[in-house]
DNA sequence: CGGCAATTTGAAGGCGCTCAAAAGTAGTGG
DNA sequence: CCACTACTTTTGAGCGCCTTCAAATTGCCG
């Protein structure tokens, strides 16, 4: 995959922006964390699958390739989230840190115990987000996807007016099914229409919720 | 909804093309199953959730509406299929019969026995199925989508040349993210290639597997 | 045969993509 | 502290794929 490292996702970036435990879980000592620095694989397609994963700080991206390099993000997970559900042996997609990020392994070679009744109910959710985002990326123009986009991110964030996002405007585009031009030129139009501020590259603050709630309709 | 009824799927339909128990499961006497009409509804967005269903024969549409009409199906499900996993205490989605339609109903109030063994590889399934589509609706382009359509409903059927379709060019083209005239212009092309050949209008025999293999990268 | 719906085909237009270049932002080292 | 570099983001221009609108054709069933 040699050919890709050289268009996106450089190994060293900035980790600026990755405020720690937005959402983390109460500080229980529970399994060990690693670390994991910015663009760090976490696992790859293919691999033999281990556990979940959960997010301790930072943020992750899933995703797959298509042979010439198109690649698509099915997901974001972000501080306190849980991921890594693959069905079979191995994974089926490439999971990278964002930012600085922590991660928690935890093992689940056998569904034993109250475990299964956190797992099955944190799969669901994740299949029901992703498809929710087929109806996104099915049917929903460039401006309607980037506001579905806030307003989940700002959901997950903690309903804030201000929100932080770790990831690149080529990220959202691989989330999204848009190009980064498209992304940046959405982000500027919902400025120049007074939805949006952006006071850094960054973050973003929803001066008008509505106003996007209405464009995902 | 009633504004949606006339420009798509009007109660009742054509019932040809709906072999019966394509893939289904040796015929246990188990719990009881339900027949749907074409068209019919087996539950609704919103609706209390029961439990799961399963597929004895014919074929199920699971979709979501947009405010202004826009329809997003997130999956297809053929003879022997499970479906109806929601997070939550009701639906997320509709669920519709495209055919005549038998159904099995199962109850799973409470996640006991050995069902739990067999509801999370399910789920885990239907999560990876939904994944692989993201891919389709965010990076790939009108042939790509139709070439990933067949081969998958192909394998589905039991990787034979000839496949049947239950479903209509505008339910394909709400699955796949396009406009039932596009569907239409890109099995055509499909055609006029010589990779496929359409001897009725529900049925397509794959004369070149090789080239939609290639179609989808 | 006649009527209705689904599908196919054609023509024109628009949204988002590609290509290209400018502007902004870090990070580095003098 | 500032210049220099590398990268990300923004903005512009032109184009292509897919959509929309429209009409012809096909298939199905009474």
């Amino acid at each position: 995959m040699a050919f890709l490292e050289e268009k996106r996702a450089p190994f060293v970036q900035h980790d600026a922006y990755c405020p720690e435990l937005v959402h983390a879980p109460p500080g229980k000592s529970g399994p060990p964390a690693t670390f994991f620095p910015a663009g760090a694989e976490i696992y790859a397609q293919g691999e033999a699958k281990g556990g979940l994963y959960q997010v301790e700080f930072g943020a992750v991206r899933i995703y797959r390739l298509l042979a010439d390099g198109r690649r698509q993000i099915s997901a974001f997970h972000l501080g306190g989230e849980i991921f890594g559900f693959q069905d079979g042996a191995t994974h089926h997609f490439f999971a990278e840190a964002i930012c600085a990020t922590g991660i928690r392994m935890m093992r689940t070679t056998s569904f034993d115990g109250d475990l299964t009744g956190e797992v099955l109910p944190a799969a669901l959710r994740c299949l029901l987000r992703a498809q929710e985002h087929l109806l996104v990326l099915g049917r929903q123009n460039a401006i309607e996807r980037v506001a579905a986009f806030l307003i989940d991110i700002c959901d997950r964030q903690g309903d804030l007016r201000q929100i932080e996002l770790p990831m690149s405007r080529a990220d959202i585009g691989d989330y999204l099914g848009l190009s980064i031009e498209t992304v940046s030129r959405v982000f500027s139009r919902l400025r120049q229409k007074g939805v949006i501020r952006l006071p850094s590259l960054r973050s973003v603050e929803i001066v008008k919720p509505q106003a996007l709630e209405d464009l995902v309709a």
